[in-house]
DNA sequence: TCTTGACTTGGACTCGGTCAATCGTAGGAT
DNA sequence: ATCCTACGATTGACCGAGTCCAAGTCAAGA
């Protein structure tokens, strides 16, 4: 059973079958799926879904903070549905898989004030690369 | 007189007028232009450029090292001349402005060994974000 | 000046995503 | 249990960003 969908029933989210395969699918760790692949496994359990309901779906999870959106690599973006537990991504430059990860200490203290140009920066989103395991 | 086109000459890089006129709308700091925008620039010097040769070029002075490619938005790449001196971007939330800053410290040694996932890591992408001294 | 491989062009095409008109239904009201 | 309706789902056209290709042009070395 979703975590996920355990919250929105508790928010009183209006449930649709679209909507619950959709929260079904953006279920585990490490998930970061594509609105495209989203659909495609949506559509295993339920096949009339449309690509629209899932992008207006994601969109509507994104807007309410359970799920974050994702772009790594200037292709599609990537659904999260880990919203609560803050965290950086670890891509593999040759796969693209990618992980969570939790760097210790804050990337904001590491930008010193005249580097801030006036700014009031509110948060740091860190891309780390590299080769995973089984490309290297 | 461009630094960008300096360096492409002593490199032999072979100089036509579009590649011209693309470098030398590359130029100056904080540049971080898209495609289309640096489209634009060069056509007010040469009205006939095509989409395309832009596109093959900039693509070509990634491919060399002279440009970096930055996506900070999910929306269209922009490029980025100051390729020699490493450095991250402040992006203000509202109106999209982009800022060079150099930040302290080395941001992958706050990622420890046990987040690695066995991944040789070779770069960290940081892009703080905040609201400019206009927009705030 | 001649030659030729490299560059440029316009247009068709792809991919990721948005929109709006219309249809369907979840879930509150009775 | 049935009704009602506002909200969600669907279809297909559309869009922006980017790629690809065949044909034409030209920079620069011989
Ligand atoms: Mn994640
Ligand atoms: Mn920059
Ligand atoms: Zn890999
Ligand atoms: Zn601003």
């Amino acid at each position: 059973m979703s975590d996920l969908l355990e919250r929105l029933r508790r928010r009183g989210w209006r449930m649709t079958s679209q909507r619950r395969v959709v929260a079904e699918v953006l279920d585990g760790d490490h998930v970061h799926l594509t609105a495209d692949e989203v659909h495609a496994r949506a559509a295993r359990r339920l096949p009339e879904i449309s690509r629209a309901t899932v992008y207006n779906t994601l969109g509507d999870l994104v807007s309410i903070g359970e799920v974050t959106e994702v772009s790594t690599d200037g292709r599609a973006k990537r659904y999260d549905p880990n919203a609560h537990r803050p965290h950086q991504h670890l891509v593999c430059s040759n796969c693209g898989t990618i992980r969570d990860v939790h760097p210790t200490g804050d990337p904001l203290a590491d930008l010193p004030a005249e580097e801030r140009f006036g700014f009031t920066v509110s948060e740091a989103v860190v891309t780390y690369r590299g080769l995973c395991a089984a490309c290297a």
